[in-house]
DNA sequence: CGCTCTATTGAACCGCATCAACGAACGTGG
DNA sequence: CCACGTTCGTTGATGCGGTTCAATAGAGCG
């Protein structure tokens, strides 16, 4: 489950208990540091406990798409001929719950669990499918905007008005995984604080003052 | 697995075996018919005989992204939440084999089919991340070059020289599988003809007279 | 306080969309 | 079989959204 322009509310799988929670150690991946590399065999996959992770992809001539950003609750390392096809490397300081590769290909192995990654995977097709229409077909605007809403959605602070959201990653992270540049993504920020559609709390906190008008402007229902 | 950027080549799966495609019948979908709408519940999945499928999603303003077209191989329907997220329609006429929904849910039911559909889902996200940086990250020219590339990769007629593609989605199809204008696609094939790397023999037919030149211009090695 | 990195803003350019016209292919009916 | 209409593809002219290049402002940190 990444971040993507579904408006659908998706729950963290329950791999990991509470209970497990408490007993195990995680995984610590410091923000910054890579989990693993495009090309390397895939031994594990992992449930993503606390903090965000981002998955990318380079071309030779260093041309980047963020494919997704990992929250908790969400699998990555799914592998595809036994490799991983994106880089992973941490934005904060993150807390990983390991999952045996064994639990994706023997589903014999340990039946619930194989079960959830099925969900899982099948859950990352459908999302990646609206990031499809998203990259594809809208305009930059609409791209930040939608965006903002699969945040607010996701990991607003609900108990708070407005709701506020953090964006661990950078204006670059934004645009590669828009499809756009930095300077573009920043023209739009600036374009909604105009508005007064939301708020900028130094460059990395967002209060979403008008939701509705948002909601608007990630469907190209004005300008 | 469907038509992206990914250059390996992917062996169609061997759910349907030829003693089954003797015996069956398969479901016959006429060019133009739709197998599914977006939010239909998912009862059965489908491995495509022969034939080609196009399974698209659309905005209410009406703005369409071609999701993927499906080839003989290829695995449609996949559930998100038990339903179809894609509309699904035949571009020519086309079989298909129909499989359980149960063997994707139930990993009892028929444990090697289980299998080669979750291997299907993980290859089908990877795929989905090479589209992602075409989408997001290459020009006109270097799209159309690269679709051509996957399509010659894929079902170039091989015991030709030079290779030849059938294209038989129109030029609006391969433009919203693009993220391009129906013009822009007409004038990057008029491009590579010009520059004697393709030759068009009607609209839907494309020889490929320099193999190696398209392969640059997918990955922007030139212009 | 000064250094560095990131974000913002401005100005000019360009790639692709848009709008429009034309041509080719195909089917239909006379 | 040809005249006609319709749809699809190509080509041209123009405009705009987003990139590019450049400069400034701000945030984080020693």
């Amino acid at each position: 489950m990444y971040v993507t322009i579904s408006t659908e509310d998706r729950q963290p799988l329950p791999v990991a208990s509470n209970r497990e929670c408490e007993r195990k150690q995680f995984t610590k991946l410091n923000a910054g540091s890579y989990l693993y590399l495009e090309g390397d065999e895939v031994t594990r996959l992992y449930q993503i406990v606390s903090g965000v992770v981002r998955l990318t992809r380079v071309l030779e001539d260093g041309r980047r798409q963020v494919i997704a950003f990992g929250y908790p609750g969400d699998i990555i390392g799914f592998p595809a001929k036994g490799l991983h096809h994106t880089d992973c490397d941490a934005l904060v300081d993150t807390r990983l719950a390991p999952i045996h590769r064994r639990a994706l290909d023997d589903s014999s192995f340990a039946p619930e669990l194989h079960a959830t990654l099925m969900m899982a995977a099948l859950d990352e097709i459908s999302a990646m499918q609206d990031h499809f229409m998203m990259l594809g077909r809208k305009s930059a605007a609409e791209k930040v905007a939608s965006f903002l809403r699969v945040l607010v959605a996701r990991f607003g602070a609900s108990d708070r008005e407005p709701p506020m959201v953090d964006l661990p990653m950078s204006r670059s992270d934004i645009a590669d995984f828009l499809g756009l540049t930095t300077e573009t993504v920043s023209r739009c920020f600036t374009a909604l604080r105009k508005a007064n559609i939301i708020r900028l709390i130094g460059a990395n906190r967002v209060e979403v003052l008008d939701p509705t008008a948002l909601e608007q402007r990630a469907d190209g229902q004005l300008n």
